[in-house]
DNA sequence: TTGAAAGCGTTACCAA
DNA sequence: TTGGTAACGCTTTCAA
């Protein structure tokens, strides 16, 4: 009868805030909003509340918000790591030891500190890369990001292990890393490339926008693609599939992610006893990722 | 030392939540993902917590959200309204009987209910649609929303005053409404228009994804853009500047817009003796867009 | 200035 | 089963 109970008064009493806090470095890409529309779903389907905060690709400032959380009583948090080197572990570390229930999703600070879901990056490279090395391609460079993050490495070791017994193998010169892995950086950093006068044959990026920004330099220089220059992105966000030329990703299954990080979460929440501390297992879980081939890289050999 | 006080327990206290609500339709849309992204910035800087929701542009779900803000003691409410028109009203005058401090941001359901905050459409249309005339257009199509939207509305009429008084003038026939108005949506009736043999010399669309899928059809079909076809769009997001032919488009100066609105939710929170109610003026400010003229539009006449 | 006590709106417990 | 009451962790008020 038009009676609603007080949330606030419910969840001092019960000690629980039914609140899920989600950390994203940016809202604005289009990667993040959708880690953000999945997590939003499958938490309000538990009945969790999401607040929602953005790090601004700050470490400093993400920590602030676990913080924030912590006082506001969320009962997990799931923290979607910034792109850059890790900062300030000892942070993460001290959660851990107060059995703070956290998990990363989609990248992770350090292994064994909280469990995290992730897809499987280094497959996924390797995935694009074999098929690049299928269409014919020998000359393949890595638009990545800084060498110091996690993702960074995965990939790279994929990129890796897809060239080695090849000719010509792995060569460190074939990695462009790039800071801010956004449109301006995949646009310059392909036009530095191809005007260096190196036989590229192919241009693989980190994320979406990094290869449209290469798209529309190899056309800006007159270069045609796939056939002189084959091009790939990752991530199968609008960039890749609405580009004048499609580009051919990988699909992360960000849904699937999601999903699985949240019941992981959830369980961890209901099971206190069970909760995770120092010296326990903490699983990264992989979620497999999908090769989406477009015309961008289909070679008519 | 170590301490943190327990928000919980100070909400109760205080009778304050220091949250703020904010419903959008669509976090993966990217002028969601900005508006998102402001209002969390000027929340937090005004020491807000913003509590976001997603109403996956149904109005069902964006009430359902609205009573749970309210069970949870926000302290203000920032409505983004959906895409479609009014459902219930009566549930929007019923908050404005309890005098509950929300607003609209960015379209408003009705006048008069609740102040609002949006970009002035009608004259940012009007901008778009005069220097296509100057570019020597003279068969402007115009790809808008639902007819019984808000902001649909106010596109409209701008289209038509830059119109008036000219040969040809505006005619129904011009306007082409899209349910979804994404990316496929733009593809779409523009191949459809492209092809029926009306005589089109420029398409204005009422947002950048529309538009690049505008862009992309002409160029399947061979049509060359901007000469024999001049493209616009709105809302200068990523899929604009980045299109293999930059696309000309409006900015909606989405921080500003953001940085009103917290500031006049604010005002009108810390001032319960003034809030207002039935019967009071609620301002609908409009924040000036600007015109970002590129290639798809400018002809060499 | 300091400290003790009374709420805030619920839930949870225990006695009847 | 049903009430009545303590407790949740903090703020606020009022008296000492």
């Amino acid at each position: 009868m038009g009676y609603t109970p007080n949330r606030i008064a419910q969840g001092l009493a019960r000690r629980k805030s039914g609140a899920l806090g989600l950390v994203v470095p940016d809202i604005e890409s289009m990667f993040y909003g959708k880690i953000v529309r999945y997590v939003d779903d499958f938490a309000s389907r538990s009945d969790y509340q999401l607040i929602l905060a953005i790090s601004n690709d700050r470490q400093e400032t993400e920590q602030k918000i676990i913080r924030k959380f912590l006082a506001q009583q969320v009962e997990g948090i799931i923290i979607t790591p910034v792109n850059g080197p890790v900062q300030n572990l000892a942070f993460y570390q001290e959660l851990q030891r107060q059995k703070v229930p956290f998990a990363f999703l989609s990248s992770y600070y350090a292994q064994g500190i909280a469990p995290c879901v992730m897809a499987d990056l280094r497959q996924g490279t390797q995935l694009l890369t074999g098929h690049l090395l299928a269409q014919g391609c020998r000359n393949i460079y890595f638009l990545t990001g800084l060498p110091d993050v996690t993702t960074t490495l995965l990939r790279v070791e994929g990129f890796r292990q897809a060239l080695s017994g090849r000719q010509p193998g792995f060569s460190d010169r074939q990695l462009l890393s790039c800071s801010r892995v956004d449109y301006a950086d995949g646009y310059d950093q392909t036009i530095k490339l191809l005007r260096s006068g190196q036989p590229a044959d192919a241009i693989l990026a980190i994320n979406d926008e990094m290869a449209l920004g290469a798209l529309n330099a190899a056309n800006c220089l007159g270069i045609r693609v796939p056939d002189q220059l084959a091009i790939a992105g990752c991530d199968n966000v609008l960039f890749s599939s609405t580009a004048f030329i499609p580009i051919t990703t990988l699909d992360q299954n960000i849904a699937e992610m999601c999903r699985v990080m949240v019941n992981c979460l959830d369980e961890i929440i209901s099971q206190p006893e069970k909760r995770p501390g120092p010296g326990d297992i903490m699983p990264v879980r992989l979620i497999e990722p999908v090769l989406i081939v477009r015309n961008s890289s289909q070679r008519r050999i």
